[in-house]
DNA sequence: AATAAACCTTCCCATTGTAGTAAGGTCTAG
DNA sequence: CTAGACCTTACTACAATGGGAAGGTTTATT
């Protein structure tokens, strides 16, 4: 039965020898080319070797680190914060504290974030629900933009 | 009793008149200076009148109109969004249900934006409760970092 | 009137993180 | 061998803000 690797598609010499021009590296990990050259250029990750034509070339450890970084940005850690928790990730006498005191910082900082919106939503959803909406000019909303507390310029 | 006027401080001569460099504009509006020149430069507030040694002078209109930017602005609308506003507050014969309806679209900006936050501060609690936070290196935020579900490079 | 302090001007640069484009070179499948 | 997919660098832009330099102006104080 010659039909057995009818549908096998060949892989490609890159795939073959495991290696991984900028384009495949960016799908797969979910960093656009255009960052993984970025992040290369702030030193973030390092820099990778070349093909005889100049082409990026990344192995799968690069991949990892690209992967790494994707779920830390994701979790809304600064590029810079990123680079720290990639160095204590790389560093194997590294203590779990200095990692867990950077995501209660996170934390932090989110749930400053997050009350300042919902004090900011409040405003709004007041105002919105004094504000008519309808053909009429009067609004509150305008109104309250240009009230003015401590008057008499 | 020539007492009286002792204390009276002299008002300068724009303070006389009713006018305002931007320095004055900017302490007044809680609009910096910077901002100030920005804005107009973007023509979201009119050129103002110089004096002859080219200091930008203000006038109380102007003064609100600065007001009536930083409140937008406090109330998370975007530089664009708050141009729209302003023309809105200037047009009288405007419909309030289309302030309302920008009102509204900001809201909703907020809600998605205070959702996202706070699903990643649900991951961040989450991995940090696992995590001991000693001086071991076992790390359950950074193996979380690493994870790779679709694996395989 | 002279001078110092405070204030203003323009112009350029930096930040944070991402995307777009142009002009050109390389790799690979057919 | 060639077309098309892919890659390279180098610019440009965004959104909003702040910082500074080099120089001119206004105001307050002697």
């Amino acid at each position: 039965m010659p039909a057995q690797n009818q549908v096998v598609k060949e892989l490609s010499v890159a795939q073959r020898q495991g290696y991984y021009r900028i384009g495949r590296a960016a799908k797969l990990t979910g960093v656009s080319a255009k960052m993984i050259r970025y992040y290369e250029s702030l030193r973030l990750i390092p820099k990778p070797s070349r093909t005889t034509g100049d082409y990026r070339v990344y192995n799968s450890q690069d991949l990892h680190t690209l992967h790494f970084i994707k779920h830390a940005r994701d979790l809304g850690f600064s590029l810079k914060e990123t680079g720290h928790l990639l160095s204590l990730w790389r560093n194997h006498r590294r203590t779990s504290a200095e990692v867990k005191r950077l995501a209660l910082k996170q934390i932090a900082e989110l749930d400053q974030k997050i009350e300042q919106l919902e004090s900011i939503r409040a405003t709004l959803t007041n105002l919105t629900t004094h504000c008519h909406g309808d053909h009429r000019p009067e609004c509150p909303i305008l109104d309250n933009l240009s009230y003015n507390s401590n008057s008499r310029y």
